[in-house]
RNA sequence: CGGGGUGUGGCGCAGUUGGCUAGCGCACGUGGUUUGGGACCACGAGGUCGCCGGUUCAAAUCCGGCCGCCCCGACCA
């Protein structure tokens, strides 16, 4: 391809809206272009580079032996209420109606359409397994968009279903597809983890993510380089130490704590380390219930966990007048003495019963000591709390924590969502009726696994893995050219001679090159070959034409070489 | 949705105590001189100053409302 014929205009400034590197480097290099909020167009210097992608997932996808489809974008409604997700999705969906009237909706992922397929073409065992997958623009009305095209409102997604005769047929196909996960990212020149991960409330058991690890990253990740253990902060568990237990047990005892209304203050004060204190972290549920959490001093809450315990759609902070209305007191609050109508106690496993714990006691400056949650946690008509709590783990895991494997010290890192696997297990299949005959002719429910790769994420995900200060540095398999061919001094039509007949000779011997052929300084043009990124740069100049050779310059290398003008082909096509 | 910021040619910005044909750099066109790491000179094209309404002799500038975009948080399969 002649740059001078084609649809790529450079920036020497950065546009003052991008602040990470891929969107930043995606627009000085002329590959996407802004229409809305989370919504681009791909120019053809990024769709070249889509569709490199889009290929290596298509080969691994169908040596996994999966079948692509196409489904429609647009929606009807009912197939969304029928798997109970128009409300549950609630506001990430696009809507529109048609001129009846009709709503429609337009897909923001394909379970529903999938499973409608399936139920009316899948009738037997015979029928299964099977494996189905899409490259499909999805469309999904994200509170806030970011990072260029890391969260957008539009993006390529592809999506793949599997359909199996019972648990042991799921357990293939989700191995077959994180195989084929694995080859694709690597293919992709992507350094990722896959960490366990929560899967959401609809979600079924096993759920792993793919994650390239980049600072601009949304989620959070913990990894034990001793064990492997690696998991994305919402689903990381991690080994909790006790803190001395005591064989005997005080009375509980009021002491008055004036203005220690954080577990610092009130540890200070009396003496106690952190670890011996319970904090009482309150949220309300979209039902205007109050979700009571009670962790140890040191830790911090996981909503997610909350979130997933109680099976609640939406959490947030309780307010003060939510807080005084079942009888806490914000910042000194407890489940001791308070109502129990309309509150879900949620006690962290940190809390051990043989622990003497500092914790609030519902009055503005005052706090109890030696309470044991089993014999202290009481209602208040004097009800005990125990056995109506849920006890279990709702802590947040963070780095320095230890290992729920190997106990030693996790790590912390960032990284960018671009694969998730799950085993949806039959919550679809149920709801929407896709089921089998099985070999006693038994009506069974297909048993379903998920997966998703994001198709544009990966592109925005390797510019941000591999860029330095001047530009970016394509992973050569999705490189969207192979080389990037400088002419210098064209005008001189000896040179020009040399410099077409160079391009016209890779171009035909199958060799992808954009061939720099614009009245430009030579400065200009190698900065450009920087910012684009290709894998290898060609100059072809008077002083190298006079000394019959080429120079090739890799981008990575700090250096160029000089090649000889007849080895010039038989260097970019290794035949060993 | 809460907090913060911002909106002036394609990009980056100035101008905002109300005052003349709205400026600067980059990019763009023409001509000339240059030519190995973002050249120079000359001439030139390109702007409903986000939108609507108000105040005023006069509004990019003041007032009110709305919208877009960006960031933090909430949120988010």
């Amino acid at each position: 391809m002649r740059l001078s014929r084609y649809l790529l205009k450079t920036l020497r400034e950065t546009p003052a809206d991008a602040d990470t590197a891929n969107h930043q480097l995606m627009l000085r290099a002329g590959m996407v272009h802004q229409v809305a909020a989370g919504v681009y167009g791909y120019l053809p210097l990024a769709w070249r580079a889509l569709q490199k992608i889009e290929r290596i997932v298509r080969e691994e996808m169908d040596a996994a032996g999966a079948q692509e489809v196409r489904l429609p974008a647009l929606h009807p409604i009912e197939l969304w209420q029928e798997s109970g997700r128009a409300a549950g999705m609630g506001d990430i969906l696009f809507k529109v109606k048609d001129r009846r009237g009709h709503e429609l909706v337009l897909g923001p992922t394909h379970e529903e359409v999938i499973t409608d397929i399936v139920r009316h073409s899948v009738r037997s065992y015979r029928d299964l397994p099977l494996i189905l997958y899409q490259i499909q623009t999805k469309f999904r009305d994200e509170p806030r968009p970011r990072s260029g095209l890391l969260r957008g409102r539009e993006f390529t997604m592809k999506d793949a279903y599997s359909f199996d005769a019972g648990s042991e047929g799921l357990d293939r196909s989700y191995q077959a597809m994180a195989q084929a996960y694995r080859n694709i990212f690597d293919r992709c020149g992507l350094q990722t983890i896959v960490v366990e991960a929560d899967s959401g409330a609809i979600g079924g058991k096993d759920s792993q993510e793919f994650m390239v690890t980049a600072a601009a990253g949304e989620d959070e990740l913990l990894h034990c380089p001793s064990c492997g253990y690696a998991a994305n902060v919402e689903k990381a568990a991690f080994k909790k130490l006790t803190p001395g237990t005591t064989a005997e047990r005080p009375p509980r005892e009021k002491v008055a704590t004036p203005g220690c209304a954080t577990i610092r203050d009130v540890a200070a004060l009396l003496g106690v380390p952190p670890e011996r204190t319970i904090k009482a972290v309150l949220y309300t549920d979209e039902t205007g219930g109050l979700v009571f959490v009670c962790i140890r001093g040191d830790l911090e809450v996981n909503e997610v966990k909350v979130k997933n315990a109680f099976k609640a759609k939406d959490l947030r902070p309780a307010t003060d007048a939510e807080i005084r209305a079942v009888g806490a007191v914000p910042g000194y609050a407890s489940p001791i003495g308070i109502r129990r109508e309309g509150v879900k106690l949620a006690v962290d496993d940190s809390i051990v019963s043989s622990v003497d714990y500092v914790t609030g006691a519902n009055q503005e400056g005052y706090h109890y000591r030696h309470v044991f949650w089993d014999r202290d946690f009481m209602d208040k008509d004097g009800k005990p709390w125990l056995g109506s709590a849920y006890y279990q783990d709702f802590a947040k895991a963070q780095p320095g924590h230890g290992c729920p494997k190997c106990g030693l010290p996790l790590e912390g890192s960032r990284g960018i969502e671009v694969g998730h696997i799950f085993k949806l297990g039959t919550v679809y299949s149920e709801s929407m009726g896709a089921r089998y005959l099985d070999t006693a002719g038994q009506e069974q429910p297909i048993v379903m696994g998920c997966y998703g790769i994001g198709v544009t994420r990966i592109l925005a995900s390797a510019i941000e893995q591999h860029h330095d200060e001047k530009g970016i540095v394509w992973p050569p398999a999705i490189a969207p050219f192979r080389v990037y061919l400088v002419g210098l001094n064209l005008e001189q039509e000896a040179i020009r001679r040399e410099a077409d007949a160079l391009y016209d000779e890779l171009d035909k011997a199958g060799v992808e090159v954009l061939y720099d052929d614009r009245e430009e300084s030579a400065g200009v043009k190698f900065n450009d070959a920087d910012l684009i990124g290709l894998p290898v740069r060609l100059t072809v100049s008077p002083r190298n034409v006079k000394q019959g050779v080429v120079e090739y310059k890799v981008r990575t290398a700090a250096k160029a070489d000089l090649v000889e003008r007849q080895r010039i082909l038989e260097k970019l096509t290794p035949s060993a």
